[in-house]
DNA sequence: TAATGTCCCATTGACGCCCATTATTACCCA
DNA sequence: TGGGTAATAATGGGCGTCAATGGGACATTA
């Protein structure tokens, strides 16, 4: 599976549409919908995207919470508030008025690379709140414990 | 298998046809039953509609719950107001009189996507009932813990 | 015969598809 | 190593198609 990574500013046109950059693309072929699943952060106003695999992952997990709780169906906003776009031919996406307006897009839009997912962001308000996050990561001193890498074949145990 | 996700407003013709959002119908393909099934939900004036696989597995759930037992007999009560709305060829369902007026829907019906299944609701009831739980959700600093991911074939990390 | 429910067809407006153009990057060769 | 050229990606806009909608024709049943 493709990781997103790195940041890429692409411009909107007058119908809204914008290219999503190659790199991100690739990773969204041979699934049922050919497009992207985006919804709200509950944090910033900025929006994440992902693929259909990451995307049944959240229903399924949201599915292990019981059937009818609170719980399940206040979390479940974000499926309510998921919008899927479309790819067209030429790997763009027509981001809905909502989004534009939400997160403050106007000419360009900014896709920062998270991995599995990625963010779309208006890029002043990126820098606005990147700089901050960097600079909480370092006063806290923060720590990633990682996983262990998966075994390969051929490889002693 | 195909996920519901995003909110879709449609109207309601005289006679009571209301079309089912497309990307919502698609998951309906290939069912014995050219249609999707409806129940109405405990917490709020709003139905909840699914595809046949989804309705088999409420069903095993239940029979999961001791027989005889109270909590069975309470909860199958969502079986027994089950009802079962056949597309017409142009992927419009008839709504129920009763279900118009439970949910009180007069000339907009809201769609309303929840992963595996989805809800119906009268706009303005949704907006009282459900707009804020993004709010909440945000304020709460809600965390959703994700499944293990899927082993994929041939996958690397 | 009235009431109900399918099916079929017409309309319209949004959006997906296509083609043209520009910008960027990659590659080649002097 | 620089400039030129080809390939790829991003952008812009016209137009056809399809989803949503409305209403009529016909069958079915009470």
């Amino acid at each position: 599976m493709a990781l997103f990574v790195g940041r890429y500013v692409n411009k909107i046109d007058k119908k809204g549409r914008v290219s999503v950059p190659k790199p991100f693309r690739s990773a969204f072929a041979g699934q049922s919908f050919n497009g992207l699943y985006v919804y709200p952060l509950f944090k910033f106003n900025a929006f994440e995207a992902c693929d259909e695999a990451f995307m049944e992952r959240m229903s399924d997990s949201l599915d292990d919470l019981p059937m009818f709780s609170d719980e399940q169906d206040d979390l479940s906003v974000i499926l309510e508030s998921t919008k899927r776009l479309a790819f067209d031919p030429e790997g763009r996406v027509a981001l809905p008025k909502e989004i534009l307006k939400i997160a403050g897009i106007t000419i360009q839009t900014l896709f920062v690379g998270r991995g599995r997912r990625f963010q779309i962001w208006e890029p002043k308000a990126y820098e606005a709140n990147r700089g901050q996050a960097f600079e909480r990561a370092r006063v806290r001193g923060a720590t990633l414990q990682l996983r262990q890498p998966p075994r390969r074949e051929g490889e002693e145990s």
